[in-house]
DNA sequence: CGGATTAATTGACGATGGTCAAATTTTGAA
DNA sequence: TTCAAAATTTGACCATCGTCAATTAATCCG
């Protein structure tokens, strides 16, 4: 199940695709090299988890394939879930900055390929070459901003708007552009984990998905949603970040 | 309006109060005198502008004494408060860390003295002293998981529920202990600024707290909060991080 | 101090969201 | 394929919230 090296089978980080997105494409060959030595390769499994709250961290993951799903849960037990994370995402850098234990839980949401590099690992190289410690400062300030964008819909936006806000975000990541123009997905989450990203019940995103239907807005059956270009008046809000 | 140096009048940062606490403790005596002469410190009556959104940015405010709010709006011309900055919190980092403008608005709740440093003065002091860029990893970590505790509230609370946890953070902050007891404090809010960080809209504040009045929760008066320490009941929610 | 402006409260009422329960569909494993 | 478990949908009903509008404080300047 785990095997050296990232990216291309055989050819390490150095033929990865990612090699050129994510933090990792400041680094040099030689530091690549190093990085596809060091590194752990692993599938997931739809539903596998990565990391779960409370366990200590001892490294950062990296997204190579798949989606991974971030869900945080306070005293009450409620759980929600953060963000969706895509190849190119780091994992984990939080726990592993602050020397804490994790506070999330992380899962793959259908099968995925996720590269685990440890603690020392990260130090070393972060020790050889600054750039990198600029590239994570950079992911975290624009994971803040996405928080806080979320933070401000969340306090602004009524159930139905946020739900539009969350497919548009979707539709980005895994929408496909149909024969007619109008585009649809498939949706990699269940009604459930949609409802509690934007702070609803399951029932209520129910009720809200019947009257987008209704409003011809868009046209849900499981998990495939679509959407006709004329109505992607998903426009009604406004423009939108990547992910939120 | 703006003098050479922080801290008590004429010592300059080296007896600053905040030397001991936020990023900058892990300074040097030479590091803290360099930094001394390089910030400039500011007073701000109630209500003024530390910095608005889409202005550039050019440095990193240190708050000094006096609060300060940040305020964040979205496409729709909303506005929401999204948190408090206190003496030895820093505000800023994420737009200077980017190299982006401002999409925030800082203002100074009441007379505060805030300090701010030129970005140079700060790539200055990184480079010098690696540890400083540690300090600041730890506190964007921090306001990260600040910020997802904030969604997870407000995305499984009610909005009672969430002003009471905004209360018990403000008592932390604000609070004083009655001679019965009891804990009172003078909010630095209005209505509007307290409905807006939980979500709601004033109206519904003001009938949420007319309910605390009545169940024996707290009593308001003006600005003024009082909570009697039986009813430290805040405690129906759990515990609670210092702000949020 | 007084008048004007802004903030806060209150009422009425419709819309939205949550809860409980039941029916239906989908999914997963044998 | 078939059955059981889980997910989703729907209905009924009530609580909460937002909106509009009208009052009633507070506050700010001059």
């Amino acid at each position: 199940m785990v095997e050296q090296g990232g990216g291309a089978a055989g050819a390490g980080c150095m033929g990865c695709p990612l090699r050129q997105r994510g933090e990792w494409c400041v680094l040099n060959e030689e530091e690549t090299r190093f990085l596809s030595r060091h590194l752990k390769k692993r599938r997931y499994r739809a539903g596998e988890t990565i990391f779960s709250a409370g366990e200590p961290s001892h490294g950062i993951y990296c997204v190579t394939s798949g989606t991974a799903a971030i869900r945080k849960g306070d005293a009450e037990g409620n759980t929600v879930l953060l963000r969706l994370a895509y190849p190119g995402d780091t994992l984990g850098y939080r726990g592993l900055l602050l020397g804490e234990n994790r506070r999330y839980h992380a899962e793959a949401l259908g099968p995925s390929k996720i590269c685990f590099v440890d603690r020392a690992v990260v130090k070393l190289l972060l020790e050889r070459n600054p750039a990198l410690g600029q590239q994570f400062l950079r992911r975290i300030a624009s994971d803040m901003d996405e928080a806080h964008d979320h933070l401000v819909r969340n306090a602004t936006l009524s159930n139905r708007d946020k739900f539009i806000h969350l497919l548009r975000a979707l539709l980005n990541r895994h929408g496909r552009t149909a024969t007619d123009g109008g585009r649809f997905m498939e949706l990699p989450l269940s009604r459930r984990d949609l409802a509690s990203m934007i702070g609803a019940r399951h029932e209520t995103l129910s009720r809200i998905i019947g009257r987008l239907e209704e409003d011809g807005i868009a046209r849900f059956s499981g998990r495939t949603v679509y959407v006709a270009r004329s109505h992607s008046l998903l426009n009604e809000i406004g423009p939108s970040t990547l992910l939120d």
